[in-house]
DNA sequence: TTACTATTACGAACAAAGTCGTATAATTGT
DNA sequence: ACAATTATACGACTTTGTTCGTAATAGTAA
């Protein structure tokens, strides 16, 4: 297997990730925009933390036009699993089942998410 | 509500926690040695780190006797709801669900982990 | 063409986290 | 009593992440 290296994102980069994945691909301006939304932040900070995740490999980018397009080149479902994992190991004790319990018991949860993880858990005990 | 004080433990701060919270007090010299099984560290880094959580009252400490003896200050499961309702909310567009996918399904989670969760639905749904 | 605007590139400043060396003091053993 | 050991305090340095100003360039409109 190839995909065993470990990425390790830091928070704005997983903020500007999550834009990408939600949009396939996007503009500087577009994920700047979609930002700051939620806090302040120069344009030109957002501009340099997409050039850093470009070296880093994180995402690819088409220059074709002078407007360069953003791609994410790293996979929403690894990325995410290999940070849940990580949060499990280290503050559960490699528990899933205890890190699921803070996650369920915390918030207030509606039914209709308690149905999904029920069906989960069914799938995942038919496979066993 | 007096609790809704945002913490927020690095990545060090957090393994320290964890040694702490799993022996309800400890010297450095025990943080210290139980860090090392897992990664490398210097004595007076380590001190260091715990000196710095004290001061942001992270812990508290007896300092009776020339060798401190470190107590965890802040709540494990208020910590870990904390922690994990974050990554929920920035990483999981806010559906413990989807979270909770993850978590079980990239681990192979074993039949009595799968098991405490089902009970723990079961509960949470007789509550509604 | 010429002025205006949008975009990129890039370096510098800053901040936060982590690492470690060294001085000093308490404790222990001989 | 004194040498060796163990612990704390603290400052300096390094690394990593973030922020932003400025210059150069491409595209756009008058």
């Amino acid at each position: 297997m190839r995909n065993t290296k470990v990425i390790k994102p830091t928070e704005s980069e997983l903020e500007i990730l999550t834009v990408l994945w939600a949009n396939g691909e996007a503009t500087v301006r577009t994920v700047h925009e979609e930002l700051t939304k939620t806090k302040e932040a120069g344009y030109t900070t957002t501009l340099k933390l997409m050039q850093i995740m470009h070296e880093k490999g994180f995402v690819t980018r088409n220059t074709e036009s002078k407007t360069h397009i953003y791609i994410p080149a790293i996979d929403k479902q690894k990325t995410q699993l290999q940070i849940v994992n990580k949060m499990i190991s280290s503050l559960f004790a490699g528990s899933p089942a205890d890190m699921v319990m803070q996650a369920l018991g915390g918030n207030n949860t509606t039914a209709a998410e308690l149905k999904k993880i029920e069906d989960l858990i069914k799938t995942l005990k038919a496979k066993k």
